[in-house]
DNA sequence: CTCTGTGCAAACGGTTTGCAAGGGC
DNA sequence: GCCCTTGCAAACCGTTTGCACAGAG
């Protein structure tokens, strides 16, 4: 119901570097520099990304803390395994968020300024539950995504896209 | 609110094939042999298919009426731009469904036999439009997959995939 | 006759993978 | 020291595109 942009976080037990430590341990993994300085580098701040605009931001080839695009692919899908990151399909990337501590939402994508908006909305549940059950269907989860034009953009010219749902 | 897993066709005005030579006429494009025989094929049944399985159910290379791939490809983006199929993404490729005809409808994808069932809700629909407006977002449609098992699954044993929300 | 559509093959873009060297534990 | 992990480059896969010929209007 929050008309901020952006949820606020939850309350956890673990920081998302000791869930991690956790979850390697649990598999014979290990703690290596390119997965510490990744959990690091993605959960110091809230936002969602993709894996080029994450390698945009790292170190370039050369400088220290280098981590190479197989590694940044590789981490996110242990990342996403673990429960710290939440992953989804938009316009053809894969899009990452922040999951661990933070509570389940959807999303408005607002197709001019490509800003993601989160919202929660219990209802939304309600609802989803009630069809599956017509349907004896039993959910693990969904992915919503609600296209149109934000706040900011509407009243400026349309958008141009002709495929938005896509 | 229906339980059948799919719907019921809506009533048309044209057939799908005069909507789209009314299409193709606006925008000066040619009605073609290729063309003709696919929007045929694609509307000879009811079902969501990818680029990959509307090829195999087509003639081969060197058979009549055989449609290359690039053009299967061009076809089907002309098809969702004029209207008769939508299509989104599941699973890495694009799902294609009859559009034109039929009602706007949400899907519950069943991950462990790949089923889509079709479903229609109001009261989802006036809670997006709800949370939308709260955030001043003006909508133009929306992507809503629900995941999980269905109930011809339900009962086997459970599904193995690891990222079902991707 | 013109101009759009088609088939072919090559290109593309995001992502994955085989391999040999590197480095936790 | 063992075995997981990394970086590199090549492979991959679904889809798109440049081009020259075919065909609709």
């Amino acid at each position: 119901m929050s008309s901020a942009e952006s949820l606020e976080r939850l309350d956890v037990a673990l920081t998302p570097q000791q869930r991690f430590e956790e979850y390697l341990q649990s598999r014979g993994q290990r703690q290596t520099k390119p997965r510490k300085f990744l959990v690091e580098n993605i959960f110091s701040q809230h936002s969602h990304f993709d894996a080029d605009e994450l390698i945009e931001k790292l170190p370039r080839k050369g400088q220290p803390d280098y981590v190479s695009p197989a590694t940044v692919y590789r981490s996110l899908r242990e990342f996403v395994d673990a429960g710290l990151l939440n992953s989804f399909q938009l316009d053809g990337r894969t899009v990452y968020e922040l999951d661990y501590g933070y509570p389940e939402h959807d999303h408005l994508y607002c197709t001019r300024c490509r800003k993601l908006i989160e919202f929660r909305s219990e209802p939304l549940m309600e609802i989803r539950n009630n069809v599956a059950a017509e349907h004896g269907f039993r959910v693990t989860g969904h992915r919503l995504i609600v296209h149109g034009t934000c706040r900011d953009c509407t009243g400026s010219r349309r958008t141009k896209r002709k495929q938005d749902l896509v």
